[in-house]
Parts: structure tokens; C-alpha cells; sequence
DNA sequence: ATAATATCGATAACAAAGTATCGATATGTC
DNA sequence: GACATATCGATACTTTGTTATCGATATTAT
């Protein structure tokens, strides 16, 4: 079977609270059509990616089992097997971030968060930050696998440097540069310039055509 | 002219930050070879992107200006109309977002923030903070386009709908919502679950190889 | 001047994602 | 029990995005 694609992948939560929602409400099944109005999605769409995730399939007229949907969604999103990452650079969006209670339901735990100003800052949950330089050393000895950086552009390439260095395998970097990284580390760039850039464009589309 | 794709508009930020550091350096001339290696793109992929937002295009063993392309990407992107935004849900998130420098380089200015709880919270940049009532009458009033929220997901959609209600076009949502929206809105949802599955699927692929 | 080369833009080939169509099949209705 | 209907999965088609190819053209070196 071929990899699942990058939509299709990111589709996934979004059904998963849907799908969540409904099962909340004791609805027991749900058809792809149901799925795609809520979404704006063509019904083939949702029907082809929860072909990826579901063993038994939908059943004609009544369409998908909400439960076994919920099970196989959270199970091939990795939710059951919780991952846990580093944070570095405990300002503004760190802080936010590790304050975040949300990133539980995703099977991800922020284990510890680094900063190079340790003695300045009190994170608000008041989990210890830790020097930076701390970092090799219990990423090494925890077998962390995932980081997370909210540090300056600037200091960003470094911090990210380090962290493969320290045997991190996956980057989720919420600074405006794109990182430079190795084949064999994963890597997510969270381009908010790029989100906004999106948002805009369609503004001055209907604005437009009002 | 057909419009750009969505994958095109977003890479133009990245490119744009990249040229912005070549200037500073000094550099005048930059060729798509080079940009898309910087990116681990394909060098056509760069120029198509170009192509769409550059007035003279490159030219042949020099390649592109990059001072024209600082100009014209900045132009295309609107970075130089700022546009007015306001944010509902000054929290963990809210504040950062609020608190953040960066966007005024995107073109974002953030006029005034709105909470529930207005007395409670304390705006880190000691901006006001209004009571969410007063909503309708600013947007009304300054012709606020742009509205950003950052609520819990519970309230999400109540926030969204008063947003329309109060003439907003544009909505950047961080909550773990998908909105229901007309078609006349433009409306991006910030979804770091589906960031996340995406990298922790290929932190999963990188695992398995080693 | 002439040749070598890096680069461009245009066009064409390819790949991936989305959409339409259609026969098969549960479920409920007459 | 026959019939109508909602839905499914499979297949085919369309659209969109990426990559390869190639002739044309500045720039540099001989
Ligand atoms: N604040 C936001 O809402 C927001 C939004 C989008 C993107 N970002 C990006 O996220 C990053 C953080 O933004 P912020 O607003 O939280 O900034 P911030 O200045 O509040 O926080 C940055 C933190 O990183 C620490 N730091 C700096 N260099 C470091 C290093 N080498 N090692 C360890 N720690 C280091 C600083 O001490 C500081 O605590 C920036 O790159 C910013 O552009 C922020
Ligand atoms: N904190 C994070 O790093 C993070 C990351 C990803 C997503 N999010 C999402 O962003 C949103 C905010 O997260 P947070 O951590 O800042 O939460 P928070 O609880 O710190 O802040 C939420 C704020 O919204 C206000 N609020 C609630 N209902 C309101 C209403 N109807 N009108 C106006 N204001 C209202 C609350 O008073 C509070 O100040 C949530 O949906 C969360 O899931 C947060």
C-alpha cells in the first residue's frame, strides 16, 4: 500500500473531532456525504482517505461505524502512544505553548523546556526551565525524540543544531526561517507568514468582487 | 492572468525573508538554482513561482535582481497596505499573538483585543483589553476586516458568527475548531493538530529506517 | 571575435490530488 | 417479497502541481 498523502493526513484530526463530537452524542454512524457538507468536502475525498485508516470500511446506506472511525483514526495518528518532545525558548509563544493542555489529545508531551535565560523567566505552569545547555544531556538520556523551538530567528538554526546533535529526530519550528536539516530529520516549519499569506489573498479576492 | 496557486503563495514568504537577508548582505543577483537549493526545491518550481509575481523576470547567467524581487514580492504579498485586525481571546495564545513584533512585517496590525473576562486579564504589552460587547460597534467603526481568534473551542464558533455579524471578511482561526463560514469569508484555520500529524508520521518513517 | 557556460522562459511530460460515474449492496417502505 | 434509495468501493477522468527538456541569451574567458 502507498503512503498516505499530505492532505489526506492533515484532514485526519479535523474528522477526528468531528467524529468525537458525534460519538458524544450517541450517533453511531455517519456517512462520507455527512463528513464532506460539514467540511465543504467532496464526499469521494473522505470516503478515499478513510479508506486509508479504516479495516472493515462503510457498510452501504448507513456508511461508517463512528467508533471503529474514532478507534483507527486516534490509533493511526499515533494519539495512543504518547511522544514526548523538548521546548526551547520559554518567551511568549513557548510559554503559550507549554501552558497548552490540548497537545495531550495529540499523544504529544512537552517533558522539559529550555531557554538561555533560566534565572529571568517563571513559566507560568511553573515547570522548571532548564539552562540550555542542559539539553544534550537528558535528550540523550530520556531518548527524546521531538523538538520544539520558539526561540528568536536569529538563534533558531542553532538551537536546531543542537538539538540533532543531541539525537532528535523531529523539529517543529515556530521561528520564521527555514531550517536546515539533514534527510533523516523530520521537520515541520510553522510558516505563520505563510498561513497569513493565504488569509490575504483570499481577503482581496472578495473584496474585490464586493 | 490566472491566479497563483496556494502552494506558490506560500513559499513567496520564504523566499522573500531569504532575499531580504541576501540584500542586507549586499548580494544584487540571485538565480532560481540557488534559491531552490536553499529550500531543497526544484529550480523550476522557484522560477514559476517568480514568474507570477516579477514584472522583467531573470535574466539568462545572471538570474534575478534581487532588490526587484524584495520589491515585488513585498508588493504582491500586501506588505505594504498594512491591514487592521482585531483578536478575541486574550489568553496564553492570545497574548503571544498580541505581544508579537513580527507581524507588522507581514502587514498586520493588530488594533484591539477582546475577552469575556476583560478585568481579570492583564495584556503583557498593556494594551486595553475590551469587554467582547464592544466588538460590533469598533469593527463597524474602524472598517476592520481582519478578525483573529483565540478562544477556547467551546466558544469558537459563537466569536466567528459575531465577527460576521460585525462585517469581518477574513478570520484566522488558532482554535481546534473548523469553522462553519459563508463562501463571501475567507477563513484560515490554524490547525497544529494536522501540523503535528504531519510530522510525527515522518518522524514515524525515519524511525522505522534505522 | 569566438567559444563556453550558466541561466532563463516556454513547452511538454509526468505525478498527484480531486471529482465524476457506475455497478453493487444494505436498509427501510409498500 | 419486490422496490426505492442512500451509500459504498472501484474505476475512469480532470485538474493542479511538479519536473524534464530545449532553444535562446547574457556574461565571462580565450
Ligand atoms: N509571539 C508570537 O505570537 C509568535 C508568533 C509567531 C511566531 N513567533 C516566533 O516564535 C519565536 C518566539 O517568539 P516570542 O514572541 O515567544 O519571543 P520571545 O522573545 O518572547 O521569546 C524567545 C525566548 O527564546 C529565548 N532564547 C533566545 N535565544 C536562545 C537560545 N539560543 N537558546 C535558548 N533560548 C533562547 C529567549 O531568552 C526568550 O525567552 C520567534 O522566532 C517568533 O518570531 C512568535
Ligand atoms: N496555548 C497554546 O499554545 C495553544 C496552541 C494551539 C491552539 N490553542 C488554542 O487557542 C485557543 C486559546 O488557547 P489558550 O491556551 O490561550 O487558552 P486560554 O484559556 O488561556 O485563553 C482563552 C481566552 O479566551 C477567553 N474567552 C473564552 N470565551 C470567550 C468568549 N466567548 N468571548 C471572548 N473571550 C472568550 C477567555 O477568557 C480566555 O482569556 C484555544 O482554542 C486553544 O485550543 C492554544
Amino acid at each position: 500500500m502507498e503512503g498516505i498523502s499530505k492532505e489526506s493526513l492533515q484532514r485526519l484530526p479535523t474528522y477526528l473531532r468531528y467524529l468525537n463530537e458525534l460519538h458524544l452524542n450517541g450517533i453511531e454512524s455517519v456517512s462520507s456525504t455527512t463528513i464532506a457538507d460539514r467540511f465543504k468536502l467532496n464526499p469521494v475525498t473522505v470516503r478515499k482517505d478513510l479508506a486509508f485508516i479504516s479495516e472493515d470500511g462503510g457498510k452501504p446506506k448507513t456508511g461508517f461505524s463512528v467508533a471503529d472511525l474514532v478507534a483507527e483514526i486516534s490509533e493511526f495518528l499515533g494519539y495512543n502512544n504518547t511522544q514526548d518532545a523538548v521546548l526551547v525558548g520559554v518567551g511568549k509563544l513557548g510559554s503559550a505553548l507549554l501552558g497548552y493542555k490540548g497537545f495531550s489529545n495529540y499523544g504529544l508531551n512537552i517533558v522539559a523546556s529550555f531557554d538561555c535565560k533560566t534565572d529571568i523567566q517563571i513559566d507560568s505552569t511553573k515547570r522548571e526551565i532548564n539552562n540550555i545547555s542542559m539539553l544534550p544531556d537528558l535528550v540523550k538520556r530520556l531518548g527524546v525524540n521531538i523538538g520544539i523551538i520558539t526561540v528568536p530567528a536569529e538563534s533558531a538554526q542553532a538551537v536546531c543544531d543542537l538539538m540533532i546533535n543531541s539525537g532528535i529526530k523531529a523539529i517543529w519550528n515556530f521561528s520564521p526561517t527555514h531550517l536546515i536539516t539533514p534527510d533523516n530529520i523530520a521537520i515541520k516549519n510553522e510558516d505563520m507568514a505563510a498561513s497569513l499569506a493565504v488569509l490575504s489573498q483570499r481577503l482581496t479576492a472578495i473584496l474585490k468582487n464586493e
